[in-house]
RNA sequence: GGCGCUAUCGUCUAACGGUUAGGACGGAGCCCUCUCAAGGCUCAAAUACGGGUUCGAUUCCCGUUAGCGCUACCA
């Protein structure tokens, strides 16, 4: 039985890189109708915050990728010290009653200096029972093998066979002198406990896993698969960050803007993992179909954002891809909230007539406030003058064909091929090009340039505001 | 610094010893056309460098370089 686990820690929001660990997990449960579990990495209690934790759950609902057990480690935490007891009873531990450094990286350097504290490694266990009865605190440290050294191998599913000298690894902390066991234990003791079947995760773990496999060596349980995921950058080389990046490695900053959540997750899918067919957009259940390790490739890829266009081309291409695709009453429907956003009435029924003029138009749902903003709005924006001239013309003669215009347009029922039909005549007695007939009318009605297709926009529109908003332009230009 | 990992067009990737090194996004051009899109067609664009192994290396090995990660009582 596959059991996946996603343990996110709740010291930031969830970013698109989680999203995709996350995603990679579901993919790989649902591949194998295994179990997709959620657990809260909450063991750093200085660290946690409830905004992160709701910012997490945001996101991840937002994907509309279901979990089927969720945990909290701070939870389980006599499960993990019980790991810590059993390690310390077999020696496999042992007590550092050195006061916990202020600063992070400013261990002595020097050979090996950084390795252990020997006073402690060597400290009798009667002396270190004694001070720790007597209530001194004390960090628990692995006894990582010295003396003779070891190397440490487990197989990766991405990355192959792994391989590392004990001389390489640190006395790495368990629990902390607040007694919360470190990251390395609960993770470890969690997956042993939740019998996770395969840890997938970011290949930042990939160096912690030779810790890993010691702990599980110790606690006398076999340890899973691992399998880790090449990292997400950003353009700049750098891991992605929201101190350097911005909001852009945000996931509600997406949803916010207008993803579509599969075409977010599509995209995800496609950094570090290829179907090897040549297929980019894949549904869901083909995602699910697709998904395996071997797809997985292993070096980091990059998510390519600019400041001033903060969404990969591809996820946004993506986007308007699925858009497209998208049944004319469910975008209308996801395109309703974005247009009630930006601060224009509007309903289903006029929703539903004006989707079909912008939906190729639009790339992401919120573009919707500017792509047909004419629509909502009872006035214009101002716009210049100058804008009604047509290519080759003058103000003269967009005065003749506005007057024309809705000279022609006054009669007729306002029905597409009727409307066209008139303006068509009306060109034509003006021995004007169309183009020069119907841009004027254009730009008077949509008050700018470019627009969807003339004809449709004035049905949708209707007689009352288009006559209105031509006499409009008729008097800007007099 | 030590250790680990990685290296194909600008970006995401395919090619698991033999291909004119393929696809996609983005870019450029053309077509279509009432504008803008959408759509169609075309073009430019890559195997980091140096050694091996081999009849033959993008592919295997070594080195160099570069990037990333770990090196916290963070995860």
């Amino acid at each position: 039985m596959v059991r996946v686990r996603f343990a996110p820690s709740p010291t930031g929001f969830l970013h698109i890189g989680s999203a995709r660990t996350f995603i990679f997990n579901w993919l790989c449960a649902r591949h194998t109708g295994g179990a997709m579990i959620l657990r809260i990495d909450d063991t750093d209690l200085g660290r946690n915050t409830e905004a992160s934790l709701q910012s997490i759950y945001e996101g991840l609902h937002w994907l509309d990728l279901a979990w089927d057990e969720e945990y909290k480690q701070s939870e389980r935490l006599d499960l993990h010290r019980r790991y810590a007891a059993q390690i310390l009873e077999k020696d496999l531990a042992y007590r550092d009653f050195t006061p916990a450094t202020m600063e992070e990286g400013d261990k002595p350097r020097e050979e090996g200096a950084w390795l252990y504290h020997r006073e402690m490694r060597e400290l009798s266990r009667g002396e270190s029972d004694r001070r720790a009865a007597q209530g001194e605190p004390f960090a628990l440290r692995f006894r990582v093998p010295r003396d003779p050294e070891r190397i440490i191998r487990f197989r990766d599913a991405v990355y192959g066979e792994q391989a590392k000298s004990t001389a390489d690894v640190e006395d790495f902390a368990i629990l902390r002198s607040d007694g919360m066991p470190t990251y390395h234990l609960a993770s470890c003791a969690d997956d042993a406990g939740l019998g996770i079947s395969h840890i997938i995760r970011g290949q930042e773990h990939l160096s912690n896993t030779f810790k890993h496999v010691l702990i599980f060596e110790a606690a006398g349980v076999a340890p899973p698969q691992f399998v880790h995921l090449p990292l997400l950058m950003a353009p700049d080389g750098m891991k992605l960050s929201k101190r350097k990046h911005g909001p852009v490695v945000s996931v509600t900053t997406y949803r916010d803007q207008g993803f579509l959540p599969h075409a977010f997750v599509n995209f995800l899918c496609l950094l570090g993992w290829s179907p090897k067919n040549d297929r980019e957009q894949l549904a869901r259940q083909e995602l699910v179909d697709a998904f395996s390790f071997e797809g997985i490739n292993r070096s980091n890829a990059v998510v390519n954002f600019k400041e001033e266009d903060p969404f990969d081309p591809k996820a946004v291409w993506l986007n308007a891809e699925l858009i497209r695709a998208l049944p004319m009453e469910e975008l209308a429907e996801r395109l309703l909230p974005f247009v009630a956003a930006a601060g224009f009435e509007t309903d289903m029924p006029k929703m539903l007539r004006v989707t079909p003029l912008i939906r190729e138009r639009i790339k992401l749902l919120r573009e919707v406030a500017t792509a047909a903003d004419f629509f909502f709005q009872e006035e214009l924006a101002p716009y210049d003058a100058s804008e009604l001239v047509p290519q080759k013309g003058d103000r003269a003669l967009a005065l003749s064909v506005l007057r024309k215009g809705c000279q022609a347009l006054s009669p007729v029922s306002f029905e597409h091929d009727l409307l066209e039909a008139a303006l068509r005549t009306a060109a034509d007695e003006l021995k004007i090009k169309t183009g020069q007939m119907f841009q004027p009318i254009r730009v008077a009605v949509c008050g700018r340039k470019n627009a969807p297709p003339l004809f449709a926009t004035l049905e949708v529109l209707g007689r009352n505001t288009c006559l209105k908003r031509i006499q409009q332009a008729i008097h800007k230009l007099q």
